[in-house]
This record gives structure tokens, C-alpha cells and sequence, in this order.
DNA sequence: GTCTATACTTCGATAGAC
DNA sequence: GTCTATCGAAGTATAGAC
């Protein structure tokens, strides 16, 4: 595993080390020594690499956050939702699953939770990519489906928030309450999303 | 508002300046020279009154929980759910608010929510008491609401986890995302607690 | 691109006079 | 109980030799 002996360059060396060291412990925690010490060498080198130990953090972002751009919900599966409502558990599902399951993304989304409350730039692109545009996506969703009758009526945005925010919470409690201790987090949450999703469709389905 | 010549007890006013700068920064982010300074002593003073810097969080963690403590739901409020579920919203919203409001806890909330991911005792605190503990109150309750025939044959849990857990979520957005940001809170919390709460009652109520 | 050496800053904490 | 003075540790970052 401590295979870093390889010809990996030293900048990925870096980056994967400050990932993997910001994940467990958090930003202000970890020491440009820490990370040098890891990598194999002399914290000075480092700044041949990266202009700061800020700028290696922003460099993680700037990654997650170009991973994730692509993540919205693709065409083909919109239009499956709209043909049986029952099939909205595995698009949402499915969705999610894939927004976490790059080898990375998972020490990402950590740093992510943790930094999220005094960095701005992580803040802002939480509240916006993670939490309003998907929002707004089932919004539109469910919007289609009460039109097309096949649900009940009830308010579109009060239905998403429902069923949205869920994994919002999932996140929250894999993340911050649980990291390092649940080991196949995947499988949990995958049954109680299904749960939750049961729960929401029983309410809205049309008998 | 800046009145503290008073005679407030300087360890007081430790502690105060110290939920303050801590509930704004989080707590390594704060040195014990900005809390003296904020004080109107110098850092060594400090130490007449807490061990260390360590300590001075310990007592707002521990003045929190005391506080806390005597929060769980009263009976007479129980009695009163089982009447009619209708009431269920206003007693789960009550029980909210009033942990929220004391002027004091807000700020610790913020702190507790900051330091959750690398504080062992303050994560457990949340696990059992926060989480688990009104989790299993709630399911209990659902519980004796089925056996009257007042609500729909649900699984019990799965409708506390439901139910429940959005006040966690609520939590989560504000005392993280939204911090110093929305002003009113608790209208918008409130209003979005109800929302919830019909949305629940609809789901398990027996038509 | 990595090294040694070092500058500079800030931190938590203690000793001892008053 | 507060002050001055100070310590040692740890942090980020830079300069310059190799």
C-alpha cells in the first residue's frame, strides 16, 4: 500500500498526501511538515510545487469540483422517472451513489463537511451545485409528474425538499458523525434511502 | 451592548467572550490572547480561572448539557399527542424550539456543530443524547399512535427516522450554511417545520 | 527539484513580583 | 487576581547552495 516509492510526480504525490491527511483531520490541523514528512520530502520543496499550503487546498476543490459539474442528472433517466413513478428511488438512488463513489470524491466530500463552515468558496459551491440545483431539478420533476396525474397534487417544492433533503442529512451524519467508524457506509445508506423513498411514494402515490 | 465593566465575575466573563469568539471562529481559530484581550486582561490571567483553553470549552459543552438534560419531552405533553395526531407538529415543534431559543445555546449550537468532527465527547453527546434518545422517544410514540388505530400500520421507526430527522437536517443548514447569514430563523425554521409536519400527517393519517 | 539553514510569527503556558 | 517577562514548541515561508 505505502507504494509511493513509484514515479508518481512529486506535485500528485502532494496532492494525494494533503487529501488524505485534510480528510482525516481537517485543514488547520495538518502542517506543510506533516505533508512533506509523508510525501518523503523537505517541507521547502513543497513551495516548488504550490504556492502555499491554501493553494493545495484549493487545488482539491478545484478538482471535486470539476468532477462533480458533470453530475447532474442525465436526459435518459428524467424521462424514465416520467413513465412510472416507481422507478424514482433508483434514478435518485443511483445519482447519489455515483456522486460519492470516485476512489477520491469520498475524502473529498469529508473535507468538504468539515471546512464548509469557514470557507467561503466551499460554502458557496455547496449551497448552489449540492443543494439548490438538484433542489430545483426534482422540483421540476415531480412538477411533470403532478401534471401528468401520476401523483397527487401536493406542493412541488414542498415534495422535493421531502425527498431531497434526506441525503443531504445521510451525508451530514456519514461524514461528520461517522466517518472511520461505519465501514460499508454504501450499503446503510443505500437501504435506508430505499426506505425513504418508499415512505415518500407511499404518501404521493395515487391510490 | 459593549457593558462589560460590570461587575460580572471575570471567569464569566471568560466564558462569555469565549461562547461568543468560539460560536464565531470555531475554537482553534481563537487564541487565548484574543480572549483576553476581548476580556480586558492579559492571557496569563487566564489561567488563574481555567486550567487551560481546553477547559474553558469543557465548561460550555458541560453547562450546555445540564442544560440540555432537562429537555426531553413531559408527559403531559405525550398525553396530549395521543389524543389527536393534529397535535403532533406543535409539540415536536415546541420541544425544537425551546432547545434552540435560550439565548445562550444558540451560540453553543454553532459551537457544537463546528467542533462535531474532531471532539470525541462532544460527538457522543450528540449521538445519544441529540440523536438516538429523541429518535427512540418519537419511534415510541408512533408506536402507541398505530396500536390506537390513530395512524396508519407504518413501520414506527422508519416514521420517527422520517419525522425526525428533519429537524437534524434544519440544524445542520443553519447552524453551518447559513450562520450570520439569515436573521430570522426561527420563522423560516418554523414554517418549514410545518410544511414537514403536514406533509408526514397526510402520509399516515387514516382517511 | 531537492536540500540546508534560517527568518519570522503566533501559539499555549509558566514564574514570580506586586 | 492581575501584572510583566519570558520560554519552548510549532507553524508558514524564503534564500541560496547543489
Amino acid at each position: 500500500m505505502k507504494n509511493q516509492t513509484t514515479k508518481k510526480p512529486t506535485k500528485e504525490k502532494i496532492f494525494d498526501v494533503s487529501l488524505d491527511l485534510f480528510s482525516k483531520k481537517g485543514f488547520d490541523a495538518v502542517s506543510v511538515r506533516e505533508i512533506a514528512r509523508e510525501v518523503g520530502i523537505r517541507e521547502s520543496s513543497i513551495y516548488n510545487h504550490y504556492k502555499n499550503k491554501e493553494a493545495i487546498l484549493d487545488a482539491i476543490i478545484d478538482f471535486f469540483m470539476s468532477e462533480l459539474a458533470s453530475g447532474s442528472l442525465p436526459e435518459e433517466e428524467m424521462e424514465k422517472l416520467l413513465e412510472t413513478p416507481e422507478l424514482f428511488f433508483e434514478v435518485g438512488a443511483r445519482a447519489f451513489i455515483k456522486r460519492m463513489s470516485a476512489p477520491k470524491n469520498e475524502k473529498i466530500w469529508r473535507i468538504i463537511s468539515i471546512e464548509l463552515y469557514h470557507n467561503d468558496k466551499i460554502r458557496d459551491f455547496y449551497q448552489t451545485v449540492l443543494l439548490e440545483e438538484p433542489l430545483k431539478a426534482w422540483e421540476e420533476i415531480f412538477k411533470k409528474m403532478i401534471e401528468k396525474k401520476m401523483i397527487k397534487p401536493v406542493d412541488p417544492k414542498i415534495l422535493a425538499y421531502e425527498y431531497f433533503y434526506f441525503a443531504v442529512y445521510l451525508i451530514f451524519e456519514y461524514f461528520i458523525l461517522k466517518y472511520e467508524e461505519d465501514e460499508n457506509f454504501m450499503n446503510v445508506a443505500w437501504k435506508r434511502l430505499s426506505n425513504h423513498a418508499e415512505f415518500i411514494l407511499d404518501a404521493v402515490k395515487i391510490d
